[in-house]
DNA sequence: CGAATTTGACCGGCGC
DNA sequence: GCGCCGGTCAAATTCG
């Protein structure tokens, strides 16, 4: 659960109300199409600045520093591992910034790899809570130590019948304020929790601003 | 008492 | 083949 994450980017007028995560996320899973846009359109960064709620929702919670950022965007799961990600360390500046990376073009070795297409993303998030609530529930399956970092590195998965979305958290040793959350495959299911209750996400972000 | 977490074992891929 | 590494499994344990 992150308080701050979650009420920050409070989507303006869908249904259901989203945290930036979640606003994300289902950028992501209702538009399959979109990678290939990303692609096509050699994105580097995308931003959100231009969500003005969110803009003002952040400087109503000045202290709530959630700077997200996808560092790698894939379509084919070979295509990419760890060594693949490249955080954007100039991003972490105060900023609400959101890049988007297509990682197509660092093709390994061998050649094209047409095998199961499973979409891989990370976001950066700043954020003193590894835990982040992106709305879906998720029961751990693992946890290792990763390499050249003193943070362990956990595994999760969808606790949802029949979706097999996993996702990965991990602390960077460079930066210990940095969360790196990659996610793996798309949710088959509508959020599973909800986050109607506002001023409840509200109060509870009260408890870690105010001190 | 069922669900979730912990944690060492296990497994497959890869480089040597 | 061997060892390393990242990822997963599953029994034991803890939690709600």
């Amino acid at each position: 659960m992150n308080p701050f994450t979650t009420p920050i980017f409070e989507s303006s007028s869908s249904s259901s109300k989203n945290s930036h995560t979640n606003l994300l996320m289902n950028m992501m899973n209702n538009q399959s199409n979109l990678h290939h846009q990303i692609f096509q359109d050699e994105y580097h960064t995308t931003s959100i600045n231009n969500n003005n709620k969110a803009a003002g929702m952040m400087e109503m919670f000045p202290r709530s520093t959630t700077s997200s950022t996808i560092i790698n965007y894939n379509t084919t799961r070979d295509d990419v591992d760890d060594d693949d990600i490249d955080i954007d360390e100039a991003s972490n500046s105060k900023a609400i910034t959101t890049t988007i990376e297509a990682a197509a073009g660092k093709k390994k070795g061998a050649g094209e790899n047409s095998k199961c297409r499973k979409p891989k993303y990370a976001f950066q998030t700043r954020s003193q809570v590894d835990i982040l609530d992106d709305g879906y529930r998720w029961r751990k399956y693992g946890q290792k130590a990763v390499k050249n970092n003193k943070f362990p590195r956990s595994y999760y998965r969808c606790t949802h019948q029949g979706c097999n979305v996993k996702k990965q958290i991990q602390r960077l040793s460079k930066d210990e304020s940095i969360v790196v959350t990659t996610y793996e495959g798309n949710h088959s299911h509508p959020i599973d929790k909800s986050t109607d209750n506002f001023e409840h996400i509200l109060t509870q972000m009260q408890i870690y601003t105010s001190y």
